[in-house]
DNA sequence: CGAGACAACATGACGTATCAACAAAAGGCT
DNA sequence: AGCCTTTTGTTGATACGTCATGTTGTCTCG
């Protein structure tokens, strides 16, 4: 059973750096989608897809890798397949290997969505992310967040 | 009109940091929405709104200044205080100073739903984000943060 | 004072995320 | 082979987020 002490609350500059945290989270999606769908018509979500599947040998993933790549599970994969395919982004095959599993394939308007989008977006990330860091802030950072990530996969076990 | 210039696109080493951010945001994310709902029954969302709203003179705030403290736009902030209202965490009020405004107020519900969260939910956080990070790295990383909000927000000027 | 601009909030529609339940195929084990 | 477990993917329900729109009240300034 857990004992009941008294939490250790967070010190003023804890909770600063905390929200600091949570206002660059909120800021820096919201930019990256608006100017997404603002300059190519693309979700977050679409953009997070067509970039592995564009990166595969034939514009074309398992959809188990392709969860795997993005960090997904497969009930929000499927959702958004869907929705893409509705749109005519992707499209759904059977899988020869494995009769389960279901291979997405972009199509070539797919394909033409993401090379557009791509450069623009690209920019984007680094205006609002890695030009106002230093290079040596970067390798700081690359380090802490391979730390945190360790930290949150052994929370799994 | 804009040129077209071949995009600077990432190195791998800053594909590498970027995915890293992408990884961490989205595990911590889930790792501390995972805890609230199992251990408090509460989404981020609510726990988002309780803290300001618990911290407030009479549990009470303007929809207006709620939204600030928190940083969502109305239409986000009425959705989810309706969806609370439901379950009976707060409750909405005119606002007696302007006849536009709305009153948010915390219920003795809500206010025990924020008292049994919290000291969970902070050791969670200290657990996923604070401990695996030394002092000088959090000094850094505060740095670093404001200094990308500062660069997100002139961004909407 | 009065008209137009602006601010505060609610709502409906749609896209997105999570969870539980389901179905079907693959793999492992005896 | 036959049973059991695991893997893979889909679906429906519900919660969440964003946008466009509408309503009402306040403010500004001529």
């Amino acid at each position: 059973m857990t004992v009941m002490t008294e939490p250790r609350w967070l010190d003023e500059r804890e909770a600063r750096i905390w929200q600091a945290y949570r206002d660059v989270r909120r800021e820096l999606q919201s930019a990256l989608d608006r100017q997404l769908v603002r300059d190519a018509g693309l979700s977050g979500a679409d953009y997070a897809l067509l970039v592995p599947l564009s990166e595969a040998p034939e514009g074309a993933l398992r959809a188990r890798d392709l969860g795997l790549s993005v960090g997904w599970d497969r009930s929000r994969l499927s959702h958004q397949v869907g929705r893409m395919e509705k749109r005519g982004l992707v499209t759904r095959e059977e899988c020869v290997e494995d009769a389960r599993g279901s291979m997405v394939r972009l199509t070539a308007a797919g394909r033409a969505a993401i090379e557009a989008a791509a450069p623009e977006h690209v920019e984007t990330v680094r205006r609002y992310f890695f030009d106002p860091l230093t290079d040596e802030e970067l390798d700081q950072l690359g380090d802490v967040f391979h730390r945190l990530l360790a930290r949150l996969a052994q929370g799994d076990a």
